[in-house]
RNA sequence: GUGAGUGUGGCCUAGCGGUUAAGGCGCCAGGUUGUGGCCCUGGAGAUCAAGGGUUCAAAUCCCUUCACUCACCCCA
């Protein structure tokens, strides 16, 4: 037997109404925002993204679905989705549209990683880009754009995490004040630590090791070392968050594992954080990305989400969704030619805007009933000897069971008339 | 890559050395002529994850493998 492989699975129909709605729920925050909808391809060169993400990071040292075609072009199963955004906006040479571009996407990405809850090989996506603008207020857009989303699908206690890890100028400083300190506590620090000194410092400070985090606590902050723009750039952040009514918590260990990002860095998690995977959704600024991707010098930030990691909230909360939509009419029938009658009237209600189920096989009447209810349908036209007789149907509410023969005409008046 | 836990019909679960492997949900069919939801009756459906051992006897004990789950690393 084959299986859905390893970190995958189905969405069957039973789940689907999360999905069903958070899609809608996206596209009604996409248009109220004024972003766009982009589709990039699900698979681009793996140039891309080692470029993009970075050479150091997990992603691209561990987690990439790399292949080559049979042409003997090197792919990679997207892993994320800013770099493909990027790259659609270099190729297309959208720097010549009105700036800030802002798109929105949504669909699967893949890492190859060791599943468990909220995290998955093929997970679902979605996420927005606005680029070519660095003004604190498409940060503070973004932002409340990512909040908006959760509070409309009906999350609650969620926490907005948010820091800044400055820019080319100052970072460097920052760094080296970083490196100087865990130097100096070099023999506490753990293994995995010890390595990350030397290549990736910023990733010290989210270590979950019980030394390194209380190592941590005294270790210097990336705001105290921001370059005066940098500054400048988060005060006004914070303060648009302010006028939004957004309460962010700035957090001095959040640094984000891509390498692209530059100033604002932030993370939703839910408040009580049960499991491991607490992040709901983050972002960030990448102002260097489209530069070193063969662009002239084009601010930008986005922000993505995990669909999986709502769906797992929302039931945790135990959110209520829409009621899933029934079909109006099911369409049963005794005999051959009552069949063929059958056959012909789905097909006209279908034409009419009825959404109908015909009976299958050759039921009894009874099975066909107890079809029509298990479907949820609001009404059963049955179609017997007598019926076809006389050129009627037989019109039943299955809700309360009452009954009448009428014209075929007449049922369809009434089912549109129900359907209202 | 590391660690822990779990694998019994489609789903949930009982059984923990000797039973025709039990129950619930779901599915199908019946409860007299062409009528659903409740109820009742019946039916289909399981090489008890796979392989190997121990034993007179294994779903039950041991080993191996595989899968799933959770956690670490890291991230959505």
């Amino acid at each position: 037997m084959y299986r859905a492989p390893r970190g995958t699975f189905d969405i069957l129909p039973d789940q689907q109404a999360y999905w069903q709605y958070i899609r809608s729920k996206v596209a009604d925050i996409c248009q109220l925002y004024g972003y766009e909808r982009i589709d990039t391809p699900i698979f681009e060169s793996s140039g891309l993204f080692v470029r993009s993400i970075g050479d150091d990071t997990d992603i691209v040292q561990k987690e990439m679905y790399t292949f080559d075609d049979r042409g003997g072009d090197q792919l990679t199963l997207r892993p994320e989705g800013t770099a493909p955004v990027c790259r659609a906006y270099l190729e297309h040479g959208m720097y010549n549209f009105p700036q800030p571009v802002r798109l929105y996407y949504i669909g699967p990405s893949f890492r190859y990683e060791r599943p468990q809850a909220g995290r998955y090989r093929q997970h679902w996506q979605f996420g927005v880009e606005a680029i070519g603008e660095s003004d604190a207020s498409i940060d503070a857009e973004i932002i409340d754009m990512a909040w908006s989303l959760y509070r409309s699908v009906g999350l609650r206690d969620l926490v907005l995490k948010l820091n800044s890890i400055g820019c080319p100028k100052c970072r460097p400083q920052y760094l080296e004040a970083l490196k100087n300190y865990y130097s100096q506590n070099f023999d506490r620090l753990c293994s995995d630590c010890k390595r990350r000194l030397d290549r990736n410092p910023l990733r010290i400070l989210d270590c979950k090791n019980e030394t390194c985090m209380s190592l941590a606590e005294q270790a210097p902050r990336s705001i105290d070392y921001l370059c005066d723009d940098c500054a400048e750039h988060f005060r006004l952040l914070v303060r648009y968050l302010e006028i939004l009514g957004l309460r962010p918590e700035v957090d001095h260990h959040l640094v984000r594992g891509l390498d692209y990002y530059t100033r604002t860095v932030f993370e939703i998690q839910p408040h009580a954080e049960e499991g491991a995977q607490s992040t709901i959704g983050g972002g960030g600024r990448y102002d260097g990305l489209i530069e070193e991707l063969g662009g002239k010098p084009t601010p930008a930030i986005g922000f993505a989400t995990g669909i999986e990691r709502m769906v797992v909230n929302m039931k945790r909360q135990g959110i209520e969704l829409p009621p899933a939509s029934r079909p109006e009419a099911f369409v049963a029938f005794l005999g051959q030619e009552a069949k063929e009658k059958a056959v012909e009237c789905v097909g006209w209600m279908r034409g009419e805007g009825i959404g109908t189920i015909l009976a299958s096989g050759n039921r009894s009447l009874k099975a066909q009933l107890r079809q029509a209810n298990t479907f949820g349908a609001s009404f059963a036209v049955i179609i017997g000897e007598d019926e076809l007789r006389d050129g009627l149907v037989m019109l039943r509410d299955m809700s309360g069971g009452e009954q009448r023969r009428v014209t075929f005409d007449e049922a369809l008046q009434a089912l549109q008339q129900s359907g209202k």
